[in-house]
Order: C-alpha cells, then structure tokens, then sequence
DNA sequence: TTGTAAGCGTTATCAA
DNA sequence: TTGATAACGCTTACAA
C-alpha cells in the first residue's frame, strides 16, 4: 500500500493505492468517485470498499490541474467589518456551497487600486470566477472590468455595460425613504455620507433617488444639510452629522446613506441632546441586523441582500458550467426586489 | 508560443511559453520565479521580460500538486453574520495575507455536527492547516481534535489539551466585568446567555468567572436571573431578557455573555421602560463596534481580537514551515490579554 | 463496462 | 549557474 507521507506527517491515499485494493484501474475508480453512470454495481461496491479501508480523499491540486478549475469562487468585497459585507458574503458562502462552489473571500478595503488589483491579481488563478462588489472604481476603470475569466458584478449598470451584474434598487429605494419622510410631514431633510461624484456609487444613486423625490414633492434641498463621509461607518457618520449640526442648519431629519452611518448619526443626535423620531426622524439603507435592535430601531430599506447573493452566485456559476465566452456582447442585468421597513427612528 | 485556450475563453501562457521566448529551460524560470538565489542577473531580466511580454501568471493547481501544499489556509467560524466572527475573520485574512496565505472562511452555524464535519471534510485537502473557532464541541469530542493536519484552535485548554491554541480571558474578563458593576453599587445582577454545560465554552467560563467574583465580594447570585441563550444573537438575548422580566425577579444590572445580547437585551428594557443605566446597567463582552455607538454606548470587555488573530496565523504558519508534527505532545497555549472598557451603560 | 496511456504545469533530482 | 527528466495524482481520449 504505497502511502505517502508529506512534510508534515499526513498520511495519505491515492487513487492508484484504492484501484490495487479493490482490484481495479485508476479510471474505474475515478468514475466511482465523480458519480459516471456506467459502472457495474458490484465494482462500484468494491471500490467504495476500499475507500472507506483506506479513508481515500481526493487530491484536489491533481484533480484541478487536470480539470482545469478550482471549484473555487472569490468573493471581493471591502471589509468584513462591515455588517452589511459580512451578511452578504454569510449569504454568497452559504449559495455557493449549495452549488459545490468553496468561497475565498478578498477585502479590498474600498480602495481603488486595490479593487482593481484584485482584477489582475495572480490570485485569479486560483478561482474558476470572481464575484466583485467595488466601491472605489469609476466610469474610467470600467474597461478593466472587462477581463477574460467569468466575473458577477454586484453595483450598477453604468459602471460596466458589457459585465453581468446584480444591482440593488438604490434609487427608487432612497426615493421610497424621501417619500416616506416626507409623508411624515419633514421637509428639512439632512443626508449623511456623500460620494465620490465621479461614479455611479450606490451612493449617487440614492442620493439622486432621494433627491428626485424632494424635487417632485417641490421641497427645496439645502446643500448645508448634507454631511461628508467618504468611508462608510459608524464612525464617519458620527462626524458627518456633527458637521451638519455645527453648520447650525435646522433639519428635522436624517437620510443616512446606510444604516451604519445613520447609526452613528443617531448616536451624535443623541449625545446633542436630540429625541430621534420626535425633533429628528432617521432613516438608514441596507437592513443590517442592528438597525433592527437599535434605540430607536431604524427605519431602513432591505435591499434584497438574499436575493443578490443568490442571483450572483446562480449567474456565475451558469456561466461557469455553460463555458460561455467571458465577456458577453451585453451584460445581464438582474435588480434585486427592496422593500422599505418603517421602525421606530422615523416616528 | 503555445498558448492554450481553457473553456472559458481564458488564455494562458505556461512557463514552457516563457521558456522558450527567453531561450532558457523551464527549471530555469521556477528559479527566477521562486526567487531562487543562483540565477545570473541577465538570465532573470531575459525571463522576467519574457514573463511580462506572455502576461504570464502561476498556474496554481500545478504548484500545488507538485509541492503538495495548497498556499491556503481554513478559518472556521460560527457565522459571518456575528460581528464578533466578522471582525475575526477580517484580521485573520489580513494576517494571512500578510504571510503570503490565502485564507478560506467555512461556517459552522455553531453546530456540533457540522463542527465535527469541518474537521475530517475532504475539504481539509484544500488547505494546509485549519484555523478552529468550535462553540457546539464538547468534552467527550477531544479526541476529534487530534487531527493529522496542523491546527490551532480558538478558545479553551480544557477541551484540547495536546492541541495549540489561542484563548481569551473569559474568566477574567468576566471576573472584571463583575468587579466593576459591583463597584458601582449593583448587586442584583441578572445574566443573560447561558451556555451548554457540558463544555468549557466561553458562556461556562465567562459565567464562572463573574459567580466567582461575586462569590469573593459574599454576594448571592439568584439562578431565577439567568436568561437562557443557547445561540448568542441581539433576537435571543432579547428573549432571554423577556424571560427574566417577565419572572418578576428585581435586578440592577445585566451582564450579556457577549455584546450582542447585551444589545439584545438592552432594546427589551428600553421597551419595558427601564433606563440604562440608572435603572439598570448592562455589560456586555467581544467590543464589537455597535456597542460603541450604542445608546447609552456598552460596557464590555475587549478580549484582543486582533491579538488572537495575529497569533493564531502565526502559530500555524510556524508549524506549516516548520514541517512540525501534526500533534505534539503538548499543545502550546496563548491567552490574549484583554481590556474592561467601561462606558456609558454602566454609569 | 473497464483499462491503457497521454497529458495537465509545476517542482525536484541529478548531471553537466 | 543551467538543463533534462522524472515525479505529483488526477482526468480523459481511445481501446478493448
């Protein structure tokens, strides 16, 4: 029984060592192992036999080299620290198990040329397909998005025509959380965490959503109520919303881009001495579960995350399976179903 | 220059390509790409220019199978979704990175079947070494542990002791966190999480460690306000509130096992009209960044996540080079050191 | 239905 | 300092 000890004491079978036991060739006990339809009942028995004597795994190196694929997927986000990008990759892990795919997750930080690092990185050729949610690249980069291994974008159709990509309601659902404010009688409407204009971000796009409403309700947006946060979190909140307040605007409620950074608003509302709903009303974006334990809970929109982890993973791995060409003539574009949750934060 | 097309469209050079175009044997560019010292200065530049003209990247899978390595590394975890996990997870993959090793996320659920399902996975032969958090293991399922791949585990001595690992000061942390409550003049303190009592979980020591603090101060803990929750999220440390409350027992204090289900219960109480912290103060454990800027903003102990991370990759990557045995003889132990913070929920 | 044998793209051994 | 050449363990035509 030709055994194989690596450096590090494993003691390992091969295929060749469970063909000698159970008295057959190497292929008949590749067939076994990758489920072929033709194989006697009696050899199959005879072959798991001997697997199980010999406690036989597959050497995925061998079998990756000679296939071709990894049965791997990266997953690029920018950070796990943020709620939002934990429950997702949660969610794309848990997808694409189902579907036989192992996830390796890369954290790009949100920063440009590390997003456009993982694009070209030498690491692309350890996963079958790339599933890729930038937050720093502009219009400029998208011909970078064009490469030549199958890639899902998560994040909007302007930035990348030709590319499959799973986009959220941004707009319409900051426009549903305008709406919904406004419904509630407030008309000063601060927005906490800007962007960088040069790009279709998630957070142009709700911003304009949220815009667009005000306009068509004839309410006039003062560019004093808006808070700069280039870096989405709590903590970037927390200051955005200090410098509206020291602006000593009046506003009698907050549009946080997301719901971290209308977390941290709230808490500096709070510490101002602010009562959120009753003198400020505060609303997020995302529905991240601590939106939901806050004091007050935060009304928010739940983007569909599910739903688009689900989709991202289902189009890449179609594509995986299908051997379709890379870059197709015209993306797919599949937008994720959101639905607002009023909660305590907004009265 | 025989490129190859794979069925996806995706063209690739091999060092054979490289070879050839810079008029050296293969071996020759493994040198020049492994770093290998005794490469003449012209050759390198030749075969780098060459490397650069092909767009030449490692074919991964054949390094592996040759080397019998993978280059990656398994962390297992509860769920991303915990931020306690995600913050983890995002140290983990950057101390990784780091040390030149990718690193693969798993989720456990936290249930024991699917722990012990991670540990002998065929999946295992896709990494060189495993990075363990177990919370549904017990006792009796040591001897699991004792793998034949390196391995180190998060969390307690007493479930492995052959086994490196990285701990946290549960008991004392939770020991500090009951002196200081105790200091500011609570003495009815209720605790919310319970844990299996079968194992040296976090939830037993960190419970431990509070009773024995209150145990030396000759104050008497009433089992009637321990709140039960087996799975530790904001949803179950609000039920285990409830359960308390709703037991009539009185109470001055809450000690969450872990922050969020000190947020979990901290929602309840403001919902049942009791003030955090004149009321009631609230501890929690983990310093996840909610309980920052949480209203009031949480108490808890900072256990040294980064601390952990950092030491358990490098523990591992030790052993990965170092060509140690699997299971030693003793099990080397690293316990972080932790820090009180004390905010505004404790007054 | 099963076997033979030629890859897959590296690394490692041993000469030169 | 570099080059042949044989592994590494699996898949896959092609034969039998």
């Amino acid at each position: 029984m030709d055994r194989r000890i690596t450096e590090v004491g494993r003691v390992s079978a091969t295929m060749r060592d469970v063909a000698r036991l159970a008295g057959v060739s190497v292929k008949t006990v590749s067939n076994v192992v990758n489920d072929f339809p033709h194989v006697k009942s009696a050899t199959r028995d005879r072959v798991l036999a001997a697997i199980a004597e010999l406690g036989y795994q597959m050497n995925f190196s061998a079998r990756n080299l000679s296939r071709g694929t990894t049965g791997m997927i990266a997953l690029a986000v920018p950070e796990l620290s943020l709620p939002y990008f934990a429950e997702l990759s949660d969610a794309v892990i848990a997808a694409a198990a189902e579907r036989g795919y192992t996830v390796l997750v890369e954290q790009t930080g949100g920063v440009r040329e590390r997003e456009l690092e993982v694009l070209a990185s030498e690491r692309r050729r350890m996963t079958d397909g790339l599933i890729f949610s930038p937050i720093g690249l502009r219009p400029a980069d998208a011909a970078r998005l064009e490469v030549d291994y199958p890639i899902v974008l998560l994040g909007e159709r302007a930035l990348h025509s030709s590319v499959h990509h799973v986009a959220m309601a941004n707009a319409d659902g900051a426009r549903a959380v305008a709406e919904h404010l406004l419904a509630r009688g407030r008309r000063r409407i601060a927005v906490i965490g800007s962007f960088d204009e040069r790009g279709p971000s998630a957070g142009s796009l709700r911003t304009r959503g949220f815009l667009d409403a005000l306009d068509e309700a004839g309410v006039r947006h003062d560019p004093a109520r808006t808070g700069e946060a280039l870096r989405w979190s709590r903590t970037t909140g927390a200051a955005a919303m200090r410098q509206v307040l020291d602006r000593g605007v009046g506003f009698d409620a907050v549009f946080g881009l997301n719901d971290v950074l209308a977390l941290g608003a709230m808490r500096v509302l709070h510490e101002r001495g602010l009562r959120v709903p009753e003198d400020v009303a505060v609303a997020g974006f995302d529905d991240i579960e601590d939106g939901r334990f806050a004091r007050p809970s935060l009304t928010t929109v739940q983007p569909g995350r599910a739903q688009i982890a689900r989709t991202a993973v289902e189009l890449l791995v179609e594509r995986l399976a299908g051997g379709e060409p890379a870059a197709g003539p015209g993306g797919e574009e599949r937008v994720a179903q959101f639905e607002l949750l009023v909660r305590e934060s907004t009265g």
